[in-house]
RNA sequence: GGGAGAGUACCAGAGCGGUCAAAUGGGGCAGACUGUAAAUCUGUUGGCGAAGCCUUCGGAGGUUCGAAUCCUUCCUCUCCCA
């Protein structure tokens, strides 16, 4: 299989230097990403990234990750972000192994194949470089016009916005450096990362080009749009992590079985290992009955089982065809406390005494001010006029009162605000 | 330092003595339709209530029967001149 063919109909080339598909054709090489350690999980903008790894190492080729343990202290000028914290070491090397747990689901690491991946943290040579090294040793073979000239660093000159920093303007290279390291010490002679990294990549290619007079390559994709414009891997509720802590498996599968048409098109490409004749016959099929969302579901499961499992797949659908289905009271009851609980993981619990419930209570006192679910019995009155709140899966109006009846298994009571919002009360 | 202007609900932006809880647009939320979509249409968007009442228009005072609207002062921002 050839990793640039393959990424091409892919649609995950952007740009390439010229005689990178020459020097892959022609050997086993080493290709590298930078992924910044600042949680110790990884989200899924990261994944473009690490498929891009996977489809490098089922072609043959050996992946090496670099967490910018050290970069990441500096920040990458093209975010404007404030001032970045520094991280600990102790705080470094935990993300580390969490994301290395994370990786291992995408790439592999502890085979005996001559292409496992290589995970390295470039805190391990940075930091050890003393200030007049680097400017001497490093500094001397780049000349400021040639960083000057980079896109990331003109914008920021050239501005109204507050200038940049000598740290800023330094970071260049530093990543730099880290393309040079790996070059000598792995034979690294790719690498490649979102289009916003050609700048970086490319010091780091003139870098090694002027202290050995070698050659190395630079391979970078397209960022990952939205069909509306919106930012990739973003929900109201923030970052989509791999993590189930910070996103449950529910909600990362709902991430992706919602997507849109026309994205899910272009994801399916990057995110799944599907053949590219199986994903064109999807597509047809999806086509020809959009509503059933074919691509969305196979995307969500691909993804839901590789990053999570088989289990945790089928919960979340077991959980959605709760949720969106037709769910009833009766339904509702049946399920055993563990599931009741497994499908409404993430959504907001409530808790309340039993005592209160001993009489019974109206619904704008209970909803906005016992449970606080809405913010004024304005708020209530106003949706129960809509027609927007459910309980236990049933409508309800204002002659609606909470008791003892409203419990399902003695225990919880199911609130809704639309149809997607789901709150539930416990009784303790 | 001198001069001009502006600050209104989540945002933008009308209102310039009573009919203003405050036009309009965007956003948000909900309903219908649908594919847990997009588009569209509808409702809603300060609080408590049955009518009605209470608190809001940068802050604090004042004029008036009555102020977001007039006056004083303070704060903040924008523009122009040096």
């Amino acid at each position: 299989m050839n990793f640039v063919d393959e990424l091409r109909w892919r649609g995950m080339i952007h740009d390439m230097t010229p005689g990178t598909e020459e020097q892959l054709n022609k050997e086993m090489t080493s290709g590298y990403v930078g992924i910044d350690p600042t949680a110790d999980s990884l989200h899924i903008g990261h994944l473009v990234s690490v498929m891009i790894l996977n489809h490098f190492q089922r072609c043959g080729h050996r992946p090496i990750v670099i967490l910018g343990g050290a970069t990441g202290m500096i920040g990458d000028p093209s975010g404007k972000s404030q001032e970045r914290n520094l991280l600990t070491e102790e705080t470094l090397r935990h993300n580390q192994q969490a994301i290395q747990k994370q990786l291992k689901k995408f790439l592999d690491f502890d085979s005996t194949e001559k292409n496992r991946a290589l995970l390295l943290n470039n805190y391990d040579w940075l930091s050890k470089f003393s200030f007049l090294d680097f400017i001497r040793d490093i500094g001397k073979h780049l000349t400021v016009n040639y960083m000057m000239a980079k896109d990331s660093v003109k914008k920021r000159i050239a501005g109204e916005g507050d200038g940049m920093s000598f740290t800023e303007f330094s970071y260049q290279l530093a990543q730099g450096y880290d393309f040079f390291h790996l070059h000598e010490h792995f034979q690294c002679k790719l690498q490649m990362g979102g289009s916003d990294q050609w700048g970086n990549i490319t010091t780091g290619i003139e870098l090694i080009r002027r202290k050995t007079g070698q050659e190395a390559f630079a391979l970078t994709c397209p960022l990952i749009t939205k069909a509306d414009g919106g930012k990739f891997g973003k929900t109201e509720s923030g970052n989509v992590w791999l993590d189930p802590e910070k996103t449950s498996p529910y909600a990362f599968y709902q991430f992706w079985l919602n997507c849109s048409d026309e994205d899910s098109k272009k994801y399916i490409r990057i995110f799944s290992l599907l053949s590219k004749a199986k994903i064109e016959t999807l597509e047809k099929e999806h086509d020809n009955a959009p509503h059933l969302r074919i691509l969305q579901k196979k995307l969500a499961k691909e993804l839901t089982i590789r990053t999570h499992s088989l289990e945790d797949y089928e919960a979340a659908v077991n959980a959605s065809e709760i949720l969106f289905g037709k769910g009833t009271a009766q339904q509702l009851s049946k399920l055993s406390e563990k599931m009741f609980f497994s499908v409404f993981e993430g959504v907001p619990q409530i808790k309340i005494e039993k005592t209160l419930l001993e009489k019974p209570i109206a619904v704008e006192d209970f909803l906005a001010e016992m449970t606080e679910i809405f913010p004024s019995k304005s708020e209530v009155r106003r949706m129960l006029k809509d027609n927007a709140i459910s309980v236990n899966k049933s409508k309800i109006d204002d002659t609606y009162t909470f008791s003892h009846e409203s419990l399902i298994n003695q225990k919880y009571i199911l609130i809704q605000k639309g149809k997607k919002n789901y709150y539930i009360v416990i009784v303790v």
